[in-house]
DNA sequence: GTAACGTCAAATGTATCCATTTGCAAGGGA
DNA sequence: TCCCTTGCAAATGGATACATTTGACGTTAC
């Protein structure tokens, strides 16, 4: 998404970048939750830097949609209302069976392997930050043969911004009642090993569509106390 | 898509967000081209302003899809590829339908006579400039009723990314022939009018299919050389 | 003649200091 | 008691000055 640089280990790249790669591990991790302040002057001490840098990571999270920011005011972790969240899945129902089209044809046969592993792996699991680590690397591997730009960024953002929202959704709702997820993914995997690219869609189109759905009918997961 | 603010006229915002609005502005005039370099200081002297307030209003440009910037190298006006102008296409193809389908039931009757009028301006007028301002006021009041956010801004972002390609497209390709795009305008209008979402939604798949197909066969337009 | 190295200039990145804005709280008046 | 006004403190916005990086040009060695 930031240029060149990966965003899980960034030794030596520019400060605002680093801050800025910090600050989204934060956030997607759950440590910073929607809503939350964040102060430029207390992130620059954090990190042993003056304020501009952390103002430029500020803006750097503002593209990828983690952070509002406004004039005068001061910079806040994103936050969703339901009606908000609802939108951002219809996008996605819309975009992902696109971007996996894209990606199908290009999909190494050691890439379709690991991903009927992962499905696997998914559903062994009970702990959810594992399931939400691999249900990410499940799907961004299928999308991984597609050389978009544009659409994979706005998708990764999308992914993004709704995260903490589909972790407390998980926790609370879902808590060991997921199998149509598994289903789903087995439905998957099977399409793309046969190099069905109308099928995958429509699997994947109904899979974002049916959380979505089940989403809209708990609006007690955007009502809920972060922290 | 910036806070608050209005991107026309913002006498007494912020610096950085007045400098990221005439940028903007620069760019989707045509005053600057795709792949033109942005100079920090030019700009700052330009505009009597210190580096600071440049850099963050390119940054704001960056969410906008309208600036790169690299690290320690420079910033650059976006362009597009051939296959990445596709891209940006199929996008819209995907999602302003959606966005139409958000707004239609919203629709004032007195936006669907400006519609309408619209239509019928831009059949009269011979100016590429002025079709586009019209085109453009025109699909965006068709979205007007949507209160949405996210999906406005990635289609505002996809409309300004790929306007310099469409203005060269106009101006060397459909020089008086643009007959099929105002038998679409019309049906569109019917369509709304009659408040009926899905056929306006598969009108205007078609509208912005027809669009790329044909940018498809003229590759000059990406070797175009812009000054 | 070519390739590699070193130096230098131009542009970006960052820190420090000051200006401006905003929001809250205390005080006074109706 | 409520509301409006005023003033102060905290946080953001911006300017100046300095550090760092990059790329290009010229030199030198092979």
């Amino acid at each position: 998404m930031t240029p060149v640089t990966t965003s899980t280990d960034t030794p030596n790249a520019v400060l605002s970048i680093r801050i800025a790669d910090a600050l989204r591990v934060a956030i997607l991790s759950g440590e910073l939750s929607p809503g939350e302040r964040i102060r430029q002057e207390e992130i620059a001490e954090q990190y042993g830097a003056s304020r501009i840098p952390v103002r430029e990571a500020l803006r750097i999270l503002v593209t990828d949609g983690l952070v509002n920011m406004v004039s005068n005011s001061g910079a806040w972790v994103s936050s969703l209302t339901q009606e908000e969240c609802s939108e951002h899945y219809q996008i996605r129902e819309r975009l992902e069976p696109l971007l996996l089209r894209y990606s199908l044809p290009h999909l190494a046969p050691a890439s379709r392997e690991r991903l009927r592993a992962l499905a696997e792996e998914m559903k062994a699991t009970k702990d959810i930050e594992v399931f939400m680590r691999l249900d990410r690397e499940f799907h961004w591997l299928s999308y991984s043969g597609a050389s978009t730009n544009t659409l994979s960024d706005i998708i990764e953002r999308l992914w993004n911004t709704t995260q903490p929202y589909r972790r407390v959704f998980t926790r609370m709702v879902r808590v060991g009642g997921i199998d149509a997820t598994h289903l789903e993914h087995e439905l998957l995997v099977d399409a793309i090993s046969r190099g069905d690219s109308e099928d995958a869609e429509r699997i994947l189109l109904g899979h974002i569509r049916r959380t979505r759905i089940e989403l809209d009918r708990h609006p007690e997961v955007f009502t809920h106390d972060f922290d």
